[in-house]
DNA sequence: TGGACTCATAAGGCGGCCTTATGCCCTGGG
DNA sequence: CCCAGGGCATAAGGCCGCCTTATGAGTCCA
């Protein structure tokens, strides 16, 4: 027990998971079958071995129809966020796939173009299906460049300022955000952290460059040099959950932490973390066809 | 374009995905193959195959080592959340498939079980690799059967009462936020909604004997006849952001809705939607073994 | 009782992926 | 200067899995 073999013996890949949503809609393993294009035995199989790998009963077989078991449901919802996430990734991997020859050519700094973008981007595909975008990412710098350099037609980009030569709307506000792991002493602590008392504390950083630096030199005039400086937000998340300090990221970045209380969020006194996501273009007319489609999704936001 | 194909056949499987992340972490695709457990050139065949089916490269290749391109960041990014989910999956479903013969079983309600018991078991999994948990789920009656039966040592239940016959201790809040589709007129408002207002609204809801709507009912001494009532949080959540209507579920189960803006927070005024989260257990000593070591993990929640 | 619907089983075929065995390239040390 | 080592790609062969078609069994209803 606690193995650690890999994750694929052990989880349904996804068009077996993509059949179990499919029978809990359908309530009928034929005409899920049908939907997904494959043959009732198939869909049949599919259920068989995924009841075989989990080892309980999944779904309720009659001569009327299936349902889900009670075991079933919980599955069927896990299964869920794991197509969801695979959507997501299909999204920005299509957009990321019609490098050049697509219609709308969208530039995105990081933070948007990994967490926002995919959903605006399922959400897109659903208004409007016949819309291709392609996706170039970098920081604010590049994204600039390529729209000047009109290599692309839409960019989103975080920051304090409105870049210059640029047109654009503000489509939102993401808040950095202090978090510790559970067992921190700030994880239990009641009163908000002082803009003095966060500048004075070593925190867990993004490198040099990011944004979330920026902002933080921005706010905090002066700030202890970080406990660690780490290359990805990934590694920035495991070693605050770890306990070996407070890290200070986008809350976007954080949501999932958050939610689950692998990380806990430290009330702040008197500092605001916050910059401003913007949808910029080039200066002119407002965008027009897909571009419009798009920004408009962004500042339903 | 736009086209509907199964997941399947346009996002790669787990095992490559969590492949992707090893050549991430280790910078070379040999060293991520034994990792893994499979040969240098099974790796590289995988590689490939998601570079073709994503038709862009992601690793760039040297005599030296493998490391991220510009696009493979990106990717694995987004690769991280599916293999995230699939991990929440994995320990969630090796709770279910232990069904009797493991050494702690525990029973809970079905929002934890669904959104929380996950990343609880992946946390406990690190902390005790050895402890083998089995999961019962239900409503909160099924819980305290289970627990007074004997059939489980520690359940986990969402309400307002403490149940009576059972010991047990807070382990958080669950908030029920009001959430309306971007395109809603509630969106917009600033002003907060008044009980009244919100007890006179018709609401999408889940079905009648659900936790929401004790909670709901209790805090709402009257309120109008819901707009719609759905069996799923899942049918619940695309009604409304759909525009059908307001609809009240536990931020547990928004915290992607609510993050993406796919679903935004309606302010409430003078109501307070709150639920007690307990984990509860029999009369008698405190729990101890791998129950305390649960119970531990919950807590710090 | 027969038709329509559900699902299960059986047999056969195709494809994919993995492994082993190489070869090429680059680098660094002797 | 040459050789050893690490890293990746290619080729050939084999195995496993899954899908399809064809059929049977059970239930419900007219």
């Amino acid at each position: 027990m606690g193995e650690r073999g890999p994750l694929g013996h052990r989880v349904p890949d996804l068009a077996a998971l993509e059949l179990l949503l499919a029978v809990a809609r359908l309530g009928s393993l034929g005409r899920a079958a049908a939907e997904l294009g494959i043959s009732q035995p198939a869909a049949s199989g599919r259920v068989r071995t995924m009841e075989r790998m989990l080892g309980v009963p999944l779904v309720e077989r009659s001569p009327r129809g299936s349902t889900l078991t009670h075991a079933g449901v919980l599955v069927t919802d896990w299964a869920r966020r794991i197509v969801e996430a695979a959507e997501a990734f299909d999204a920005g991997a299509q957009a990321l796939r019609s490098h050049r020859d697509s219609r709308l050519t969208v530039a995105a700094s990081m933070t948007i173009a990994e967490y926002l973008l995919p959903g605006w981007l399922i959400a897109l595909r659903a208004a409007r299906p016949d819309t291709a975008v392609s996706l170039l990412a970098g920081n604010s710098q590049f994204v600039v460049e390529r729209l000047l350099g009109g290599d692309a037609d839409l960019g989103f980009v975080e920051g304090l300022a409105m870049p210059s030569g640029l047109s654009g709307v503000e489509i939102g506000g993401d808040r950095l955000v202090v978090a510790v792991g559970p067992a921190h002493p700030w994880a239990r602590r009641r009163a908000a952290v002082s803009a003095d008392e966060l500048a004075a504390t070593p925190l867990i950083l993004r490198e040099e460059g990011s944004g979330t630096r920026q902002v933080l030199d921005a706010a905090l005039s002066w700030h202890a040099p970080p406990l660690l400086e780490l290359a990805s937000t990934t590694a920035v998340k495991s070693a605050a959950a770890g306990g070996a300090g407070p890290c200070v990221l986008s809350e976007l970045a954080l949501t999932e932490e958050l939610a689950t209380r692998r990380l806990v969020e430290v009330p702040l006194a008197d500092v605001s973390l916050t910059r401003r996501l913007r949808a910029v273009w080039r200066p002119g007319p407002q965008p027009s066809g897909p571009a419009r489609d798009l920004l408009a999704l962004a500042r339903a936001c």
